[in-house]
DNA sequence: GCCAACGTTGGC
DNA sequence: GCCAACGTTGGC
């Protein structure tokens, strides 16, 4: 099993749409690392963050899991769409995209600047300069810290309320 | 809106 | 195959 995280700006589609729709297909990635991460490397069942760029605060915001692996990312045939992709055929497609499902949002939104204050999350992709990938890698060790720090933050604070009396 | 970082294109 | 020019991403 692998992790990763998987950007999306939330006025395209947002956390709650894929709540809605269940499940959809991850087109529209037009990278070739972004691509190779989900044609050769993404199985079923692999864990993926949700994360809101280019938003206010950016950050993840939820879990989805892969439901189908790659294929053909249709919209590359569709004249009409924006990621028409007119080198790309059916015999012999460019662009692929995964199917993803819906696991859970977060009670609230773990930031980019959250992130970046953390240690253990120094080496992680998404927090290094630069970094615009839209598929990207996460290790076991960053998926199960964030997780943790995702349920800690949608925990009462029982602790405070006890020491405030 | 700015701009740094990165990817792609195309001339040579 | 190099690299300048251009386009895009995305945080700030």
């Amino acid at each position: 099993m692998k992790y990763w995280l998987l950007k999306s700006e939330p006025e395209v589609y947002s956390i709650d749409h894929l709540k809605k729709d269940h499940q959809t297909d991850w087109e529209g990635v037009r990278n070739y690392l972004a691509r190779n991460y989900m044609m050769k490397e993404m199985s079923l069942g692999d864990l993926c963050f949700f994360y809101h760029s280019n938003s206010d605060p950016a950050g993840i915001t939820g879990v989805a899991k892969v439901s189908r692996q790659a294929e053909p990312d249709l919209l590359q045939f569709n004249k009409k769409s924006e990621f028409y992709d007119q080198k790309s055929t059916r015999q012999n497609p460019r662009w692929f995209c995964v199917q993803i499902q819906f696991v859970k949002k977060f009670k609230n939104l773990i930031s980019l600047a959250r992130l970046k204050q953390e240690y253990a999350l120094q080496k992680m992709a998404l927090v290094q300069k630069g970094q615009r990938l839209s598929v990207q890698p996460v290790s076991q060790t960053e998926f199960d810290f964030i997780l943790s720090i995702a349920e800690a933050g949608s925990r009462p604070r029982l602790d405070q309320s006890v020491s405030e009396n």
